[in-house]
DNA sequence: TAGATTGTTAATCGATTAACAATC
DNA sequence: TAGATTGTTAATCGATTAACAATC
């Protein structure tokens, strides 16, 4: 997958998949007050082992001080500093069905650095609609936007559009792409997918329910 | 985390991730009529090397025959088995902000087995108000839901109410949890969480782009 | 100096991959 | 039998963890 090749040679994905919990943890201590931490606080605070902290961290640069710890504000500073917070990125979102809708109204993007420039949609009758303050585009609209600086694509579109509308967000240069729809997209090199998918977490969790409610038979073989 | 305690002895984590996406392509490859297929074949349709696809397939038991290859519908037969997709799994959803209603209102859920039972608030203002066909209803009705065999609850609250919405899930006797507020949860050994947050992977995205965009400076002290 | 805590090394664990014997 | 493909073994890779020297 892209991911682990953009990976290579960088911080490992696994890390970075945990920086932006860190930094969560990191602006509540620093909310409450707190100036300076240890890796076990953090460790406390995110649910991670302090010595993957201490790893996880170490691959940013040499940030704490022996016998002492971190500095909040510093250590934040630099976690967001690696995930390019310092300024804010231009995303659009393609497919205003319910879920789409919802994104679009999600407060929760801007105040992580994430401005939403764009709604578009691949059906014509909704264009011109207004939705949380913007006007839904039609998704040729997609190479003037990337010219206007638009970084991220997220799709929310059904299963069926999904492939079309990536191959559109590719072609007008759009590199990193946030996948909703519950299908495998095909990118070239360079692109970044990452997914989400609600029926497979669902799906997850209900292989672990089914778990507990049956008998441990680890011998499969009765049951069908 | 819990999630690791249950798949003890059992199927890998990792595996469990996957099985949901076998199982979207094997029924891919239902409709279009196939009837058998060689692990190649699945693995160029979920995107995941042959070997993997092997070696996962073989933890649920032995459902390939040597030189021939795997029988579809057998094999989705199975998967969804392993996963629990024998019967419904009722669902709850708390928190009827624009992502809780826009859950609600999905309509691929009820395709992969989970039905949603219950649409629950904490704002006494939203109760008796009707979203997706189902009336908001306050979260004490939790223990008389979970009586009527609720198993999965779904988070969609702010992060602040998330850990008490947590609680009461717990408290009602429910041990599967979706969380999609921006919190990390504190759960009893047992219940099993998973999270989704939507910011988290934004901020992936924002990570692999801004690595694109500088110049591949391996050595970061010139940057701040 | 004594106590605390980082950053890093080495050990462990688990997942991926390649390779191939088993077998249809 | 010859060709194909699984299921599994062994090798590799990478991530986690424990432990501790460095150092405030």
């Amino acid at each position: 997958m892209s991911i682990d090749q953009s990976a290579r040679r960088g911080i490992p994905e696994v890390t970075v998949a945990r920086l932006p919990e860190y930094l969560r943890a990191l602006r509540g201590f620093a909310e409450q007050g707190t100036t300076s931490i240890s890796s076990e606080d953090l460790a406390a605070a995110t649910g991670v082992r302090s010595a993957k902290v201490r790893k996880d961290l170490s691959q940013l640069g040499s940030y704490g001080v022996r016998g002492v710890g971190y500095d909040v504000d510093h250590l934040a500073y630099q976690i967001s500093l690696a995930l390019g917070q310092t300024h804010d990125w231009p995303v659009a979102i393609v497919g205003m069905g319910n879920l789409g809708r919802a994104l679009a109204a999600y407060r929760g993007f801007a105040t992580k650095g994430f401005r939403i420039v764009a709604l578009l949609d691949q059906n014509e009758l909704l264009h011109g609609e207004r939705i949380a303050g913007l006007v839904v585009r039609p998704v040729t609209d997609l190479p003037e936007l990337v010219l206007e600086g638009l970084a991220i694509g997220v799709i929310a579109t059904p299963a069926d559009s999904a492939q079309d509308v990536s191959d559109r967000l590719v072609d007008a240069g759009v590199r990193s792409i946030l996948n909703f729809a519950p299908t495998m997209l095909t990118v070239p090199d360079g692109v970044v997918v990452r997914k989400v998918d609600l029926s497979t977490e669902l799906q997850i969790l209900a292989f672990h329910e089914q778990r507990k409610v049956e008998p441990p038979t680890h011998l499969q073989e009765a049951r069908a």
